[in-house]
DNA sequence: TCCCTTGGTTCGTGATAAGAACTACTTTAG
DNA sequence: CTAAAGTAGTTCTTATCACGAACCAAGGGA
């Protein structure tokens, strides 16, 4: 359990600051809060239930139910109820959220990649395989 | 302006948000919101105004005034009316401020340790290089 | 001195999250 | 087959928190 130094403790949340930071800001242009970009990040590749959204996102059904509602009205997303099951329904992201969705990724991407751009390619590849062994390590646990 | 490769993007966000996530269940655990949990990290080493404080928070003055008024009704800051000009106060971490924060750094990087111990001494000494100099790049814009 | 700027607070409003209560459907135990 | 228990979602009330506009002093020229 040998404590991290400091300054390593120190430069990941920095960093995390710094990355949570653009997304706020490009969520917000898109008049969206980081809560309705992670639920477009989860949707991508996803169909769930709003119980499984809102183990996703760390609420409580209650608060998906209002955030659905509310990426509903802009027509974001859609609830699309279950054949097999008639108190359930999955929520899918409609092609206007879709689009959303790759256009703020793009611009994501795109910042991100002016930031990274002070490290050559071999020092990419090296810090990805670094940060994904990490976060690998703290997947079991959620 | 080289794209970086999706798999890093992902991989730094998806860290992101693991740190960030853990940073809010800690300091929910002590009751208090990540906003104030930065606001502790902030006073560790300065003692700011209100305005200034604001700025380093990307918060409006009138919130970061809500803000100081609910630490300071508990306890963990206090605010200083300035010698010079009788408009300003700074705001200072109080003992039991400080008490409070050095306890949360150390669960914090307690943590984190856990995480950080798949990675072997050398690589966490790589992994802080690579870190420090992309966080390095992100500051001028601030 | 008059006016403009600056540091802060107050107040009203809006977004969002939690939790409890409720509806409706499914599943399980007898 | 039916009653009881469990599950999926919604609704409603309440609390937190951020913003913006209005406001109050107190500085600082010209």
């Amino acid at each position: 359990m040998s404590k991290p130094s400091p300054a390593l403790v120190d430069a990941l949340f920095r960093l995390s600051f710094v990355l949570q930071g653009h997304l706020v800001r490009l969520a917000a242009a898109h008049d969206l809060s980081l809560v309705q970009l992670r639920l477009l990040g989860i949707l991508r590749d996803r169909e769930p239930g709003m119980l499984e959204l809102a183990r996703h996102l760390e609420l409580e059904k209650s608060s998906s139910s209002g955030l659905i509602d509310r990426a509903e009205a802009r027509g974001l997303v859609e609830r699309v109820p279950s054949k097999e099951d008639r108190r359930a329904a999955t929520v899918r992201m409609t092609a206007r959220g879709r689009k959303l969705a790759r256009a703020l990724e793009d611009e994501v991407s795109r910042e991100l990649g002016a930031l990274l751009a002070v490290l050559s390619e071999p020092e990419r590849v090296k810090l990805t395989a670094l940060v994904e062994r990490v976060v690998e390590r703290a997947k079991p646990p959620a």
